[in-house]
DNA sequence: GACGAGATATGAGAATTTTGATCGTGGAAG
DNA sequence: CTTCCACGATCAAAATTCTCATATCTCGTC
């Protein structure tokens, strides 16, 4: 995966680009926004960030330029504060976001995910398996040879750390921090109640698989009966 | 709000760096343990961000010294992968948390947020306040010349961004990303429908203030009868 | 083996959030 | 001035999450 920066503020963009290096894409930047726009055509990039405000040229002629090359890549703007109307115009020229500075390197990352989903380069998700599970975490269901439930989306995120973790003893701050983020305040009943509705849930599919405790540990997804 | 960063890898030191300051903090960055030790001793400071490894003296041992002349500074660790071990050290020699490299912007602030709070050192948010309506965020109620409701949490949430935004207008996107995440895909419904809400509490306590729709924009706090 | 403390399990109900349907409204188009 | 339609408001019901009380289990101790 190879992003494009294109911005003139170099603190900003030495950030992006360590922010991306980090979550493992190649990166180049350029500066300007004439240089930009040559990068931006040779086509070797899978998502460009293009600054709004640039010298030379600015980040939405750039866009435009690359759609009218007919060019797909995915388009995220850079806005800073107070540019909403150029949002609109962006949006119309065919960026599939806009980030405005300043903003976190999650909400980056995951708005470039969003962006690459968007155009269909999707990075396909295997479903997630262990014994004879089957979790569908999108649209959150649970397989067992052919018979299946809805699971809601807490009990989907457990069960998909479980899953994750393998033979791994999950606990239950590990849990928490997963599921409610480790600034919550959940309490450890929290993940128990969520437990105990998994359970029932496997029961009802007569699972082979079990949600084991381990005492002053965590929990563990064991395959066979006892 | 001071924060000293003791961490030798350049480019890391300055990504943090833009972000503290994005956060509207002071930040003071050295590079290696010794000067870090000097720095920290001066007791300017609100929080250190420490990194482990570092050339001169190891962040350990500054948290040590630190602790020794009985200074109760929060302190947060920053540790590459696989040092786990040190982290359990860490937190018996008095270090408030530890951060994983690599982690995410939002994760370092909830965690330098979540340090300053255990040790009490709260930022006194004074109540959020709008024309007669008084914001108490933390266990969320409103009050309007002493009468009183409480708010859910994504009430309290809603209102609060309102409040913070005072004159501009608040798109429904702006809503979703600050109360959803802007990753999800919560429909433009589900705000009116907060909005619906607020407007019945504010109702209730027959407030003067009203949030005004301004269509197709979003809304807008407004103060005295109309 | 009996006992007690702490840890875990579970059911039921409350609170909150989300969904879907329906109704109203402002403003552009004619 | 009407008509129309996208946008917004509201209600009720469904789904999900959270809380609380109570039951059960495990393990060390006597």
């Amino acid at each position: 995966m190879r992003i494009l920066i294109v911005e003139d503020e170099e603190h900003l963009a030495e950030a992006l680009s360590q922010i991306l290096k980090k979550n493992n894409y190649s990166v180049d930047v350029v500066h300007d926004g004439e240089d930009g726009l040559d990068y931006a055509l040779s086509g070797i990039y899978d998502l460009l960030l293009l600054d709004i405000m640039l010298p030379g040229r600015d980040g939405i002629s750039i866009l435009k330029k690359v759609r009218a090359e007919g060019m797909a890549v995915p388009v995220i703007l850079l806005t800073a504060k107070g540019e909403i109307p150029d949002k609109i115009a962006g949006l119309d020229h065919g960026a599939d976001d806009y980030v405005a500075k300043p903003f976190s390197s999650d909400e980056l990352m995951a708005r470039i995910r969003a962006a690459m989903r968007r155009k269909g380069e999707v990075m396909p998700e295997d479903a997630l398996k262990f014994g004879d599970l089957e979790l569908n975490a999108s649209n959150p269901k649970l397989t067992v040879r052919g018979k299946e439930i809805k699971l809601n989306p807490k009990e989907s995120e457990l069960l998909e750390l479980l899953i994750l973790r393998k033979q791994a003893v999950t606990s239950k701050e590990q849990i928490i921090e997963k599921l409610w983020g480790f600034d919550s305040e959940a309490e450890h009943n929290n993940v128990e109640v969520y437990v105990s509705f998994l359970r029932k849930k496997l029961n009802f599919l007569a699972s082979d698989t079990r949600i084991a405790t381990i005492r002053g540990v965590g929990y563990v997804l064991e395959e066979g009966k006892g």
